[in-house]
DNA sequence: CGATTGCTGACAGGAAGATGACAAATGCTG
DNA sequence: CAGCATTTGTCATCTTCCTGTCAGCAATCG
């Protein structure tokens, strides 16, 4: 991936262009604004990083002008502003993402790295992992530790759709929506009896669960370990 | 060359990253199993360097496990066991090349830069592997487990397919589409019948199942051991 | 304890897939 | 060219599997 970093702050730009190198990542840093800019309108990168405040410009209208002269390379705003009304601000001006100063280097590559598969637009790869589940979308297989998990295809639409949401909790509306394409309650509980089937499927012949249920507001995938 | 390198030992590690960019080769390292599985997943590589022995995980199920998921991505296996049973496990787990630990780091990049001229010219290659399975494409010639089976014409290029997609769910939309050479729908069962053909002869004489049905999708080829 | 929310087993209708039979097309052989 | 074998698409039928519905029961909450 290759990423303009433009940011003054050189000690910060070190740290994080040491840790993306290691990780396969060409960063190029620019140490002002006009810089950036210039260079931004010169190479074709993946991501731009935005430092919002820079000795010879500031950040948002940096951001603008990109907008302005046809570049929509996704841009992730730094800030050592961490109030809310920043953070929309930023959003406002055509950023795609914001992070408030200080952050770990890694945070910030983790980050970088979700807004360059949202850019994308395949946010969903061939394998998604999760605690003691994988989910091999190509294969259209499910896994828990390594044991393979028959499902059928309303089930396994389901475990991806946990898989891609694992760890939060998802709704019924979320569901009827996304894996049903219901756009209307229909009056029933064809939700609860599937997830109860994969549920089932999920946890028979392992210890923990797997499915959490959260009372009033829908279901969680664990770690299932 | 873009190299994925899965090993949980950082200073051996290092050291091949090193030489490999003075090389003009960019390796990712991932320390454990399931980062390495996620990682192949998501992005292509030419070759993958994956280290036997690694905390979560043992590589051979690693391999195979990506081998399943649709990943065809050359391996090559490292291991502190240097016995040649060793190697003939790692090669069947589905590993390309195998090198027995402790390694130079030069001979680390030749093995790996040999693996990848070979890999480069398989797209067309007269053989394709899979599991217990052997598609020789100029001879028309099929195999399982050195066994050879008789083919008609459609069925051949059927076996073909699938062997170019091993490990991943075949829709009727790309058979009709690219076996076919038909954008439209028949409106009739020649898939369905060709594919079942093409299974009787897969799997007669044989105890397990070489094409699995994967209900509402399609097929998907199997290991066949 | 009543009300709400969630779980589960049974069931039926239907969709998706498998298979045997048949026929048209092709090609080989004598 | 006739005869035969092979291939391959079509069709009808059978089988399997999937999935929504519902009713009754269990769990949770105030």
């Amino acid at each position: 991936m290759k990423i303009l970093y433009v940011e003054d702050d050189l000690r910060a730009a070190e740290e994080v262009k040491q840790l993306a190198w290691q990780e396969g990542d060409t960063i190029v840093v620019e140490t002002n604004g006009s810089d950036g800019l210039k260079r931004a309108g010169l190479e074709p990168f993946d991501v731009i990083i935005m430092d919002r405040m820079l000795g010879d410009a500031d950040g948002l209208s940096l951001v603008g002008r990109l907008r302005e002269s046809g570049v929509s390379t996704p841009v992730l705003m730094l800030s050592a502003l961490g109030r809310t009304s920043d953070r929309a601000e930023g959003l406002e001006a055509g950023a795609d993402d914001y992070l408030a100063k200080p952050f770990e280097a890694m945070e910030l590559l983790a980050r970088i790295r979700a807004l360059h598969r949202r850019a994308a637009g395949r946010e969903h790869s061939a394998v998604i992992l999760f605690g003691a589940f994988e989910c091999h979308v190509k294969a259209r297989t499910a896994f828990r530790d390594n044991r393979h998990i028959a499902l059928s295809p309303r089930e396994f639409e389901l475990f991806r759709y946990f898989m891609e949401n694992a760890g939060e909790v998802v709704t019924r509306e979320m569901l009827l929506r996304d894996v049903w394409n219901m756009s209307f309650d229909p009056q029933t509980n064809v939700v609860d009896v599937n997830v109860g089937r994969l549920r089932r499927k999920l946890e028979e012949g392992f210890d923990s669960p797997a499915l959490e249920t959260v009372w009033g507001a829908g279901y969680r995938l664990l770690q299932g370990r």
